[in-house]
DNA sequence: AGAAAAATGTAACAATTGTTACAAATCAAA
DNA sequence: TTTGATTTGTAACAATTGTTACATTTTTCT
């Protein structure tokens, strides 16, 4: 393991909070192997057991899915220091969702489970930041699944905003994503999405000038996002 | 602590496969607090800090939200001897999503969010248990997900039937759930599902009788679940 | 600043899904 | 087995969303 690489693995979210130094006597200790991929080489096979804890080291892969009709969906794209399918190790059937492919020549970190178990138990520190992260993506995935879950899109997007309220604490929201993020994140087409928020312009429930949006009446929001 | 609730707690999914006896020097050594409620009664609040892990020893909660208009909704119903929130415990920001109120009269079993992560450390057994629980949980929602993301019903169906086709190794499926359970897990009107799933005889894709659906044309279901 | 690319606004029409209502079938308990 | 409750099938119509296409605006890069 090069320094580089330790580097970018004490970035990684799993070891937040160690020194390079701890890390490294840390993986010693547990045993670790790294290998090598170049790009388009596929990392692990959609079906294909999960036995290892994957981190990238160097270079990125991504998380893709071949449908039955044959066409390629990217699901996401992971960069070094990011662990792969962390949320998949302990599953019951723990099989690899997608296929991992290398979409540049990158170096993979693999920790066997029964080991990374073992490095769970040694290290309190370890332990939090791998149940954060496994908790953190569930409680986006229960979000998502509440806004999916509301009747129509006016109430999808009100809930929305409500909730970046909530965050951001203004009436006078920042939008970080574009038009087509958001309505992808809503499960809709993006025209509808446009659609929708004019409705909502129209009726005098929000202003927007680009990225900003304001919410003129909380109340009638509110109502809504029923 | 009963016997009775004991044994409860061995049945208890974070701590299968430990003994009672086990359990009980355990829960000793870690520190813990039983907590008894009469219905109707709010043991946790939407949106306080969740920093115990709670488990119910006897009796029933609801997750229960007030949306924005003051209308109820019930999320899920949690009976003896499951864990309430478990995926909330570790989360960044961890706050109940919530309110979890009594529906019947009940004993809930409270660990300190620090004592557990001590009991975990301590205990490969339950460490493995709770990784996989919240694991499965997060599985569960990305599975449900990709679902909500197939652009119509039809997709939705045919990857519905197609995963159960995956698990059962048969071609005749016996389906468990009823179809207004169907419809809310797809995240459509009942009768509209019922419309779709008569496209689906007349065009002589599936064979529906009572429970059971035969899938008669496996080529062209893969074709829809796009 | 200017050009190219990306994102947004909007419209017409098609397709899908929701709503409501009621009859028929099935299931569960007495 | 009969009754009552639940589940399922179906239809007409309303409402919502998708699709496609193109103009316009905004952003990004040189």
């Amino acid at each position: 393991m090069t320094s580089q690489h330790l580097s970018t693995l004490s970035n990684s979210p799993i070891f937040r909070g160690l020194s390079t130094d701890e890390l490294a006597k840390s993986l010693q200790e547990v045993g670790y192997q790294v290998k090598h991929f170049p790009p388009k080489v596929i990392v692990a096979e959609q079906g294909s057991a999960c036995n290892f804890l994957m981190l990238i080291l160097s270079g990125s892969v991504q998380g893709q899915m071949i449908d039955y009709s044959g066409k390629l969906i990217v699901i996401e794209e992971l960069v070094a220091p990011m662990p792969v399918a962390p949320a998949f190790l302990y599953a019951d059937r723990n099989e690899f969702p997608v296929n991992v492919v290398a979409t540049s020549e990158c170096c993979i970190l693999f920790i066997a489970k029964s080991n990374f178990t073992a490095l769970l138990q040694g290290h309190a520190a370890i332990l939090q930041n791998y149940l954060t992260i496994i908790s953190n993506r569930s409680k986006f995935l229960s979000n998502k699944i509440m806004f999916l879950n509301f009747k129509n899109l006016k109430s999808k997007i009100a809930a929305f905003l409500l909730q970046k309220q909530h965050e951001q604490q203004s009436l006078q929201l920042r939008l970080t994503e574009t038009q087509q993020d958001l309505a992808d994140y809503l499960g809709v087409a993006r025209p509808s999405l446009a659609r929708v928020l004019k409705e909502m312009k129209d009726e005098q429930l929000i202003e927007i000038q680009g990225k900003t949006v304001v919410l003129l009446n909380l109340a009638k929001l509110k109502q809504e996002a029923l």
